[in-house]
DNA sequence: GAATGGAGATGAATCGATTCAGGTTTGTTT
DNA sequence: AAACAAACCTGAATCGATTCATCTCCATTC
């Protein structure tokens, strides 16, 4: 049915070795043969069947991600980044959303190894470094995006999250705040952890006494910043913090959405608040949220650069690369 | 290197075909046999190779999904839906963001059709029709999603836009508005036109004169919404219209920033404004923004089911899904 | 006890691209 | 004109899972 490389070997009155050459080494080929070849393909509408080719030379084509949240901005243009530079290497992306889910995690890390992906890059959600380890010794290299790897076992891209948690601090408290309350979670995020360990420090280091609380929230979700937002209001106005540091943006965007009383916008003069990420909607919000900014499309294209130079050299050692976090100041920190 | 299908013959004491069948119809296999062959695939850590099985059973276990902008939270939605349908059947996603890019959608097309996906779902952009039915011939169903297949050639799944067009018209007319300007572009997106169609069914259908202007962009995104926005208010007031319909919620958060004149939000007392598609994001803007509501989960879902049913079914003929659109109601259209 | 049937197991052939040892042609050198 | 090298080609073997015609047992029937 499928027109083969046999097919346009015949049509083109030379060998199936001659075709396969044409596809892959063209200048071992004389000119003649790659125009009748390529003629033949051509006419015939020929196009390769990666199956084969995969079974048989053992390349595979593709590069699965496994996000950690794909209704995050963040990780679209992470992944954003990465397609890029797949698809100049004519590589496609095997996609696959966890939504923090343990389950859904371990599934796409079987589903992404029985299609023997030629690497893997994770956002990862649990600890994976078991399995991790395992694609690995089938030759699939594996990157982690958005996440230091502490064990320096695997090649991560990241932003350092406790120098950005610091960085959120610092500029809370050079805005005269004095009581934060740190917003997010669930706490074995590594990225969690950092960005409040960040936050502490800045307090710790700040001359002038800075109180930090933890509110915390099941997931990274508007959805959970609307809920934490009521419950901080829901105190008497005399405990409310000063100043809220949300784990990311779209925490803070629910946070902000909640800070309303008497249909007066508490933020920023009662309360400031700043996010992380500085995904392209922060700008747009109802008050323009001032965040930590990650160079996401840089993460995502260097991200798979690594894997690809690590499934050439297998005896590559894992790297970490870390970029600087920004500080974007915006309306929902002023004053 | 890699654990085969011939080790586990040997390990458990049978043959591969035998293997093979526990592996697939288990039930035509002695219970002996199942539990040591799966016995010596547990202790060997076998892992099914896909090349091969692709090669010779001919089925693939992955879907390709081009989307039109990967940055945009109502696709993100529809593929988490495809998702969610797609792990119940053990298939993997392959992904591809357009963009709204000819290039990319082509050479997304391309490779797809390389990796032979079992079905293809796609949000074109530009006119695929012919590389689809290509694809088709090749045994690979295509599904259009977010748009309706004019010609009834293929299956898709989508709202009625028209009808979405109509709805926010209608209720900018309800509102008081006559004077509604259609932000949105570019008109080769199917979409677009159809939106717009709809609006202008509604003015003349309005037992009221309401005028229908329209404003274009280059992109559906943010950033043309600000641009967009700047050049409306950058008439003279009594030239401004009174209401505006955005092709997108993108494009209505763009708008959104922008019409804002000596530090006053014309919206929603001066100018009403109402977006498409209920993106997450636009219940969190500076101006909570109505919309027209689409069940983006839904959509992936059933385009995903629909283009598995097809590929098992080679006579089965398309079938155009429509959902009903939903308008929602928030302050950007309040008075 | 021979014949029949059913349940299960076997293993060679197969899918299509790649690889590579060996073959052919052409041109150059002495 | 023989020898040799360079440039190209050829085609069988191969990757690993699936398929299916055959075969082996064993139980049942007459």
């Amino acid at each position: 049915m499928a027109v083969s490389i046999r097919d346009v070997a015949t049509r083109a009155g030379v060998s199936v070795g001659t075709v396969s050459n044409v596809l892959n080494r063209p200048d071992e080929v004389s000119a003649e043969s790659v125009s009748r070849v390529t003629q033949a393909i051509e006419e015939l509408g020929y196009v390769r069947n990666d199956a084969a080719r995969k079974l048989r030379a053992g390349v595979s084509t593709t590069v699965g991600f496994v996000v950690l949240d794909g209704q995050n901005p963040f990780f679209n243009d992470v992944v954003r980044g990465a397609e890029d530079e797949a698809t100049k290497h004519g590589i496609a992306i095997l996609y696959g959303n966890t939504d923090e889910d343990h389950g859904r995690e371990r599934l796409y890390l079987d589903l992404f190894e029985e299609q023997q992906v030629r690497g893997l890059l994770i956002a990862p959600y649990g600890d994976v470094t078991g399995r991790l380890r395992r694609l690995r010794e089938r030759g699939i290299a594996c990157v982690l995006v958005d996440r230091f790897s502490g064990d320096g076992k695997f090649s991560s891209v990241s932003i350092d999250s406790v120098a950005g948690g610091r960085m959120a601090a610092e500029h809370l408290i050079a805005c005269g705040r004095r009581r934060i309350a740190f917003v997010g979670g669930p706490f074995d995020i590594r990225q969690v952890n950092d960005r409040l360990a960040g936050a502490r420090a800045a307090a710790e280091n700040a001359h002038v006494p800075v109180s930090v609380e933890v509110v915390a929230t099941e997931a990274m979700t508007v959805a959970e910043g609307v809920a934490a937002g009521a419950r901080i209001i829901s105190r008497p106005p005399t405990a409310w913090p000063d100043a809220l540091f949300a784990a990311n943006d779209l925490i803070a965007l629910g946070l902000l959405q909640s800070l309303i009383v008497d249909g007066r916008m508490l933020v920023p003069d009662r309360i400031a608040i700043i996010g992380f990420d500085d995904i392209p909607f922060a700008a747009a919000a109802a008050v323009p949220l001032s965040s930590i900014r990650q160079p996401s499309r840089m993460i995502g294209r260097t991200a798979l650069r690594i894997v690809l130079e690590e499934t050439a050299d297998p005896y590559s050692i894992p790297r970490q690369t870390v970029f600087p976090p920004e500080l974007v100041v915006r309306r929902s920190t002023a004053g």
